[in-house]
RNA sequence: GGCGGCGUUGCCAAGUGGUUUAAGGCGAAGGUCUGCAAAACCUUUAUUCAUCGGUUCGAAUCCGAUCGCCGCCUCCA
């Protein structure tokens, strides 16, 4: 398996250091607001990695930290008036409920900013002591011409970023470039107790400390959005490395932006969506299929009418999901075995997603199992039992559990869902009746007016199937 | 100003030296099935990969130039 590396711009065999097990950690939200669907692509696209991961036989220890205090987050809670906390503890809740509803898998850990204090001070004394940090009446600052390999992650060059047109001017640094790692409180603002005096954590201070502490001094993986690259993943690196002595990340992994228009979609410019919005409007798996459907590092332009395209491509697959657990209870396996070997598609889907991620061939290959699949279906009756079985093995190892775009559990029946399909049945054969004395009017207006309520009839050659339309 | 990415069919999007006269999805056209539909299947839909040159037996894929678009260098996924 070949991961693109930012930090060598290359692919590079994926060679994890204590193998079965894999660490990775991606950056999560600053919790001052609901996400945008911008994010939740980042979101999606480290679940679906973390996922294939673990289909690969990985034991993934799957971090994704809570920014919980930060400038953001002070503004929002002025201008609530409410605590940092409050604000932190709203967002938090949302943050879990939208990334339930994206069908994104449960981390192993999501540790909070404000729980790690004293871990970043440690950091920061370690760096003191080597002359890296310099205080400037309680604001602690990094350093940047003392880490040599400044600059790395990046391919920035100090000299040309300090000639640079917008490098922030602020007095108190020694160098432009130089970052915060503890900033000073001022009157009003939540603080803690630190060697320096009262304040808070710099922001990129707390990545360092909850890799340390929850993954250990170098890890497997680190994920974000490109626009971390630079400075956040490269001070995030600057800090460990000097503190640590040691590689912080192997295998550096960014998301290209989803765009509106070509444009970023971003805070800033207020060209965004929330995912809560988007998400209510589509079901996850049109969305999932929709970002798999490009590669992971490429922009995406996020568009109403790619998302229906999606939605109908994803129909597709459900028809298919349909159709085979329908078959699984009627057949056996004296029926006909076609003559397709899966383990093929599944060699395929793995040679995609081996290099690199490569969901795009990924998808590719299982709209190819789909067609073949029906192909069968719609020249046979009966396919045997063990083939249909295989066939739903191979959608639900995919499709579900590593792109997360269908849910074949999701459809067990419930009594209701038994009383419900009896009444169809009494319809149907109604139905059927008028049919026979071609009443045909009469007959569509069943079809048309079931339609109506999400039941969608289909007159087959062994008669009138029906199915329920699944509203996610 | 510095650094990086991108430009493939009507739309989205893989492919980065020969297996590709370019995968997959959506759309469109025709057909099978049907009382009509729906679903599904079949056929068609880029001799061409921004443009121009070059390297090579061979290029969408490598090199150079040109045009266009975008991102980072400030918080940002």
């Amino acid at each position: 398996m070949v991961i693109y590396n930012t930090l060598t711009k290359k692919k590079e065999e994926f060679q994890p250091i204590n193998p079965p097990n894999v660490t990775m950690y991606s950056c999560g939200p600053t919790v001052y607001d609901y996400f945008h669907i911008g994010n939740a692509r980042t979101f999606i696209m480290s679940d679906i990695i973390r996922r294939y991961l673990e289909y690969k036989g990985y034991k993934v220890t799957y971090v994704q930290n809570l920014t919980d205090i930060d400038d953001k987050i002070i503004k929002k809670s002025i201008e609530e008036k409410i605590s940092t906390e409050q604000v932190a503890e709203k967002y938090i809740k949302a943050f879990f409920e939208d990334i339930k509803k994206m069908n994104v898998k449960v981390a192993t850990k999501y540790p909070k900013a404000t729980e790690h204090i004293q871990e970043m001070i440690e950091i920061i004394k370690k760096l003191e002591a080597k002359g890296v940090a310099y205080n400037k009446d309680g604001n602690v600052f990094y350093d940047v011409s003392k880490f040599p390999e400044y600059g790395k992650l990046s391919g920035k060059v100090i000299d040309e970023l300090e000639s640079g047109a917008r490098v922030e001017v602020n007095d108190e640094k020694n160098n432009p470039l130089d970052f915060s790692l503890w900033k000073k409180a001022k009157e009003g603002e939540p603080s803690w107790d630190s060697p320096w005096g009262k304040g808070r954590p710099g922001w990129h201070i707390e990545c360092s400390a909850m890799n340390l502490k929850h993954l250990g001094v170098t890890t497997d993986i680190h994920a974000g959005g490109n626009d971390l690259i630079f400075p956040h993943h490269e001070n995030e690196i600057a800090q460990s490395e000097m503190a640590n002595e040691k590689t912080f990340v192997n295998y550096w992994i960014h998301f290209g932006f989803l765009n509106i228009r070509k444009e970023k979609m971003s805070k800033s410019l207020g060209n965004f969506f929330t995912a809560r919005e988007v998400f209510s409007k589509y079901p996850f798996g049109v969305i999932r299929l929709f970002f798999s459907q490009s590669h992971y590092r490429g922009p995406l332009d996020y568009d109403d009418e790619l998302l229906s395209a999606a939605g109908k491509g994803l129909e597709k697959i459900n028809n298919l999901v349909y159709e085979l657990k329908k078959q699984i209870e009627k057949s056996d396996d004296n029926c006909y075995s076609p003559n397709i070997n899966i383990d093929d598609y599944k060699k395929t889907f793995e040679n995609a997603m081996d290099d690199d991620f490569n969901t795009p061939q990924a998808v590719a290959t299982i709209f190819d199992f789909v067609r073949d699949i029906n192909k069968e279906l719609s020249s046979n009756n009966k396919i045997s039992k063990t083939f249909v079985g295989d066939s739903i093995n191979f959608l639900k190892n995919t499709a579900q559990h590593v792109l997360g775009i269908i849910d074949l559990e999701k459809e067990d029946k419930s009594e209701d869902i038994e009383l419900v399909e009896d009444l169809i049945n009494i319809l149907t054969s109604i139905r059927k009746k008028a049919k026979a004395e071609k009443l045909y009017a009469f007959a569509d207006d069943i079809r048309d007016r079931l339609n109506e309520i999400g039941v969608i009839l289909q007159d087959g050659k062994n008669g009138t199937e029906f199915k329920i339309k699944r509203k996610s």
